[in-house]
DNA sequence: TCGATGCATCGAATATTGTGGATGCATCGA
DNA sequence: TCGATGCATCCACAATATTCGATGCATCGA
């Protein structure tokens, strides 16, 4: 994972949708796709990303998720720091705190799976 | 990641949805879903899959996807074993070919977006 | 102005992954 | 029976990720 504020669930993903080379993604589309993926594929930054999606208000701080998922506030403050480049959380500062909340942009099928899976687990049954 | 033939997109998932800690996802949920995000964060591999997806008759073998990711055959295996365990995938044996297809459970949230995904890239605009 | 608090960043140790050459096992055709 | 072909596994190396203590920067209340 290199950086770039990536683009990603909704939005910037307009500039991918490169010719299709044969109905298959291509190569620069695969890589868009895998960089979200790989932001949800730690079993923490899945559990941060649900608590914050079920906090009061649908935002949480730091201080919220240390505790929940059993890691040390910089270890969080680096999930948190991929999931906002990812493009799945948006970062808000508010004075001393930082509030975190799911990105807005997700009006896409990716987007729709997370509000499901996060909302309701049990459709995943 | 460690092994387990991985149960996952659908039916073994029946298992999970414990109770949920305050609406949020417990650990073992999440564990579950990093899983399988965590197969689909590799570019290669969503690339494989959408190879998969969108070869003839659905089904591709190892010789029709190295050349295509440029990877060595190896790694391609190496690859689409990960695909297997995470359940994205099935494997059937055909004489000497091996075929990997799209794994059919996928009959759920998670496996309707990447229908989307994979079929029609341009949806994710 | 000062101490306390909330966070991000840095740095370093450790653990995981991705990668492909070498190798071995089946299967197939001759 | 033999050589060729398709794949998986083994092994080792390089590249990345995860984790957290130490540290620094703001902000807030007194």
């Amino acid at each position: 994972m290199t950086s770039a504020p990536l683009p990603l669930l909704a939005s910037d993903l307009a500039a991918c949708c490169s010719p299709l080379a044969g109905g298959a993604l291509d190569d620069a589309t695969a890589g868009r796709l895998a960089r979200v993926f790989h932001a949800l594929g730690d079993r923490h930054r899945v559990r941060l990303l649900s608590l914050i999606a079920a906090a009061d208000g649908g935002e949480a701080c730091v201080c919220d998720l240390t505790a929940p998922v059993g890691l040390a506030q910089p270890t969080v403050s680096h999930h948190m720091k991929l999931l906002v480049e990812a493009g799945l959380v948006t970062r808000q500062q508010r004075g001393k705190w930082a509030y975190y909340r799911l990105a807005p942009e997700a009006a896409t099928p990716l987007g729709d799976m997370l509000r499901v899976l996060l909302a309701a687990p049990a459709a995943v049954c």
